[in-house]
This record gives C-alpha cells, sequence and structure tokens, in this order.
DNA sequence: GTGAAAGCGCTAACAC
DNA sequence: GTGTTAGCGCTTTCAC
C-alpha cells in the first residue's frame, strides 16, 4: 500500500509537509497543497490510522461492554452511541460479555491492549469488580450505562434511568386505574437496575397506600422470558392470582404474557400485565410499559465518553445522568375509563 | 504506560527477549523467562497492540455493515459473528449504515484507515457500487452476507439463505392446508434477498399449481412494520381478502398482523399470516415464519472471514455457502388438521 | 513555506 | 540464548 512516502516522492515534497496537508495544518503553499492532493489521488494514497495512532496515542476507538445484544435493549443502546461515535469519528467495538466475569476480564485486558479511548460498561455488577481497575490504571476513561457499581469512585460516571421514578410512576398509575392486588416479578438482586426497580416498586406501594404481599413480591436469577413465564405458571398454580402483574423487564412480562395465554387468562380483563423497558415489539401484544430513553441512553454515554477522552474529566452535574421514564400505557393494562 | 523498554531495564534483558517471552517464542531460557514475566508483573506492563500492528501489519480487527442494528435480524447474526471472532482473538467492530451508500463509503474508507483485516457486509444491494473495490484494491477481505450483488467477481465470497428454496417451503406448505389464495408482500426489489423471496414465492406457486394474482403480489421500497401495516390496510379496504398474507420479513408481518388486529379479522380463522426470518419476537403473536439460522449465518461468515485474512482465498466450495431453511410451523397459519 | 530527522512501541534479521 | 539495530508509517520539532 501507498504511504506518505509514495506521496513525497510523487509530488517532490517532504513528508512533513504532505503530513501538514493530510492533517489541514494551514501552513503550506496554495500550490503545494494542489500538487500534493493531486499526488495523494494518483497513488492512492490513505492515510494509516495505526501508524497515526502510535504517535497521537489516540486511536478513535470505543468499545461497549454489553452481556448479550440480542436482548432489544441494546441494539437500540447501541445505535444511539454509534450514532454520537460516528459524528465525532470514532468507531466501536463490540464486546458480549455473556454474563461472565472472566470473559468480562479478557475482553478489558484486549481492549486495553488495543488502546481504545473510552469503554461504556452495561454489564456491572452491584458488587464491585476489579475489571474496572485495570482500565482505571491504564488511564482509559469509562461509563457505566444503565448498571453500576453500588458505590462508585469519585472520578468515575454513570449514565442511566430514573428507575425508582420509573417503578413509582407505574403503581401510581395502577392505583387510578383502581387496582390493588399487585404482584411484582424482580429481577437478579445482583444488579443495580434490579435492585432500584424493587426498591422503586416498595416505595410506591407505600406512596400508595398499597398493600403489598410477600407472596407476590417474585425474585428470580435470571430476567428472561423463561423467568417470566416460570413465575406466572407458579401463580396461577397457586390459585392465588393478583389484578395486577408488574415485571421489572419486558422480557419477563412477555413471558408472563405467554405463560397467561397458555392457561387461557384474558388480559386485561382477568389480569393485567405491566413490563419495564418498552421494547421494541411489546407493542405487538400491547405490551404496558416503562419507556426508559434507551436510545438515549447510548447518546448521551457517549457523549460522556467522548467529553472525558478528550479531557479526562467532567463537570461535577454530569457525573451521574439520570434520564426521565415515561409510562407507555396500552391495553395489557386494565383501564378505568374501559370499565 | 510502561514499554517493552521499562520490562527490559527492569529485568536486565534485552527487548529482543521479552518480545520472544510475550510472543511465546521458545528459545528463551528458562529463567530468563521467569525473570522476564517477574519484570512485567512488575511494572505493569501490556503490550500495546497498536506497535504490534504498525509491525506486523495485521490488527485483529473485523467490522461488520448493517442497516440498522435495531432490526433483530442483525443482533443474532453479530452474535454469531461475535462468537468466532472472540474464539480468534479478534475484535469486531460495528458500522451502522442507515440505508445510505454515501455512509457505507465514509464507513469503508474509515476501516481502510483503520486497517481491519476483514469487514462483513450485509447492506450490498444487487447492484454493484464501487464501495467495496476499496477493499479489494486495499487487499483488505470482505464476505457479503445474507445480501450480495447479483454479479461477484471471482475471489468475491457469499454467505446466506436459501431464499428461494424457504419460499418454496412456505408455499408447498400452504398448499398442504389447503389453502390456495396467497397475497405476496414482497421487499424492496433492489436486494438480492428479497428478489429471490419473490421469485422463490412465484416458482413455489407454480410447483404448486396455485394461482398466483397479480393483485395479490404487493412490492414496497421498505421491508418495516409500517409497509406491512400499510399493504394490509389496502388490502382490506379493497374488500378482496386472500386466504394467506405471506410476508417476505417477520417486520412486515408485524405490520400486517397490527393492522388486521385494527380490523378485527381473526388470525387465522378469517386469514392467515407467515412470516420470514423467525426474528426472537414472532412467537409472541404465534407467527408462523421461516428459519434462516440467523447466528449461524454470521458464524460461517466468521469463519470465512478470518481463514481469508490468513490465507487470502478459499477452496471453491467455499465461496458461496447457502445455509438451509427450516418452517417454523405456529398458529398464525390455519392448520388443515384444526380445521 | 518547506525539509531533515528523531521517535512512538514493537518485531525480527542478524551478529555474537 | 541473548543483544543490537533497523524499520513499520506517521507526526512534529527545529533548522533553514
Amino acid at each position: 500500500m501507498p504511504t506518505i512516502k509514495d506521496v513525497a516522492l510523487k509530488s517532490g515534497y517532504s513528508t512533513a509537509t504532505i503530513s501538514a496537508v493530510i492533517n489541514n495544518v494551514p501552513i503550506v503553499s496554495p500550490k503545494a497543497k494542489k500538487k500534493i492532493l493531486e499526488a495523494i489521488e494518483e497513488v492512492g494514497y490513505v492515510p494509516n490510522a495505526i501508524a497515526r495512532s502510535l504517535k497521537s496515542a489516540k486511536t478513535l476507538s470505543l468499545a461497549i461492554l454489553v452481556h448479550d445484544i440480542t436482548n432489544p435493549f441494546y441494539p437500540e443502546v447501541i445505535s444511539g452511541l454509534e450514532e454520537v461515535a460516528w459524528a465525532n469519528d470514532y468507531e466501536v467495538f463490540l464486546c458480549n460479555i455473556e454474563n461472565s466475569l472472566e470473559r468480562e476480564s479478557k475482553y478489558i485486558d484486549k481492549l486495553i491492549e488495543k488502546c481504545v479511548d473510552g469503554v461504556i460498561i452495561s454489564t456491572s455488577r452491584k458488587q464491585r469488580n476489579p475489571n474496572y481497575d485495570k482500565l482505571r490504571k491504564h488511564n482509559i476513561p469509562y461509563v457505566f450505562l444503565n448498571r453500576r457499581p453500588d458505590e462508585m469512585y469519585e472520578d468515575e460516571y454513570f449514565v442511566g434511568a430514573n428507575n425508582l421514578l420509573a417503578a413509582e410512576l407505574v403503581v401510581e398509575f395502577i392505583k387510578e386505574q383502581e387496582l390493588s392486588k399487585v404482584a411484582f416479578i424482580s429481577g437478579p438482586q445482583q444488579y443495580f437496575t434490579f435492585k432500584e426497580r424493587l426498591e422503586g416498586f416498595v416505595r410506591g406501594m407505600e406512596k400508595a397506600s398499597l398493600t403489598l404481599y410477600d407472596k407476590w413480591v417474585l425474585t428470580s436469577e435470571n430476567y428472561n422470558e423463561e423467568a417470566g413465564y416460570n413465575h406466572a405458571k407458579e401463580l396461577i398454580r397457586s390459585g392465588d392470582l393478583p389484578e395486577v402483574i408488574f415485571c421489572s423487564s419486558d422480557l419477563l412480562a412477555f413471558g408472563v404474557y405467554t405463560a397467561l395465554k397458555e392457561e387461557c387468562k384474558r388480559i386485561p380483563d382477568e389480569i393485567s400485565l405491566i413490563g419495564f423497558d418498552n421494547d421494541r415489539f411489546g407493542h405487538l401484544i400491547d405490551l404496558c410499559s416503562v419507556d426508559l430513553q434507551n436510545r438515549e441512553l447510548g447518546r448521551v454515554a457517549g457523549q460522556r465518553l467522548i467529553e472525558l477522552s478528550n479531557t479526562k474529566e467532567l463537570d461535577a452535574n454530569k457525573k451521574e445522568s439520570l434520564l426521565e421514564p415515561r409510562l407507555v400505557i396500552r391495553n395489557s393494562c386494565r383501564l378505568l375509563r374501559d370499565k
């Protein structure tokens, strides 16, 4: 492949001048510039970003760590991230962690070797693990997205949804529809989001003066369709159904939906169903849910990360960015006006 | 950050020996190796992949070009690709092309600058565009995934589904269920896949001796939910409904589903619905569809690409890999046995 | 306004 | 077995 030297030979100018032209350093005479541009065209020269990175210590590469890209939450987040990356001339590496700390660790090692300019982490558990310290030691900025460790260091950043408020909003809405017997299916409590959602639910129930039944607060090791399905089956088997099942993820709600249909329970006449995340295809089953602005989450996190990679620190008010949730009312919840 | 020199100073060995240790070149004495490993640990040395790439002309980075990652087809493909990339120590860049040739072109330029070792292209239109020639000129291997140009060069590779067969399978199945009035909603004909699916449908209808009505072969500029919705609305308005609507993507089918529900058409009693792609959430609405092995598609394409990046050419039988489609029978299609 | 040359961190050919 | 050194392609300082 032609290098800057080839352009130098072809044009008769030195590599330094070529470099100035490529980088738009405005000290080159118009005629030199013209000739050089022609030479570049002629030899088909393309600057080598690897060589450039070696000098500049910037790679214009970011990375995002997700558990599983087939979870519909992530493509939306990623598409927001990719949008700002593109606008700022960055590229993004996709890393599927598959719920494995070890894999996360290895991926981070590889990203450090590759000298990425920053990492979006959406796989953090509540309990801190040493993986992220490696990034910090190597001076690579990172932003927690959606999930974060319980305790964050002074120089750590977080972009997420206001889960507490979101769960409260839902409970308030449930109350408004004059429903009161509510079951809550929670996700794994090792994740910040699911802990918050449960907390928000409990707090919301208190605020709404609704009775919270222990038997109807269900926690699972997982937050996928299967978990939702199993919980719903068990609820039905118990013969003691609530009026509403509020799930802490849409995936859980999808599973619940399948189980309810299998058991011929009519939604929302016999039982209401509410999800969390507003996944792209929830509308197919008219799933009432909470929108967390997934795409915007990715956008903001990307913005923070790029700022960080340029300045190494941010305003205090940008340490934690919480986006506002929005209730998405659909017919899987029985509405008062329809009674 | 510590470099190989720091390790050299610390350990008392030369950079060449350190390098040999890092790269597992088995010519280093055990004691040297031990000392060096200790020194590496002590100074916290991590090899710099950028510098390494500059020498080796390999970056261990791949890229995948997709139109829109929120289309559920892609996360599955990508997750297959990521799987083999991970197993072979590659990283993958995600590029959202957003249906823009210009954006595709710019992305390819950036990937060339970044010296990626290969590119998976799933955005190709039937009509060849010069974007891919740039990759070829720079000796960067690429594999077409799912979509390909009508004409491929000798040294081009393709991994896709057998769309012809898939569409035929569906028609055969329709015939078996003793349904005969079939409408087909096609996607944009500028894409190989949609052209093939239409072709397969037509051929299947012939083979099954079913009458093909022009009024029921609908083509749209898009293959999203909205397009499906609009087509279905129009069909209903015409007052002339077929027994089955066969869509050339699940997204189209989702849109049709929404329209049918709005108009209170019962599925499958009044009308049957069949999709294409077997998207992850089609089961929510019991959508009968064709599975194309999305994840496997990504896996095979990744494998081909990595082989290519090591050898620069493949066996003739690997030029085009077609995966076998599989019918996924669900209740959105009226089954003979239920009549 | 332009050029010569050092150096980013690593590898590998060659000498010892 | 180990060290010296040139060079991958680029940027940038410092002369001119």
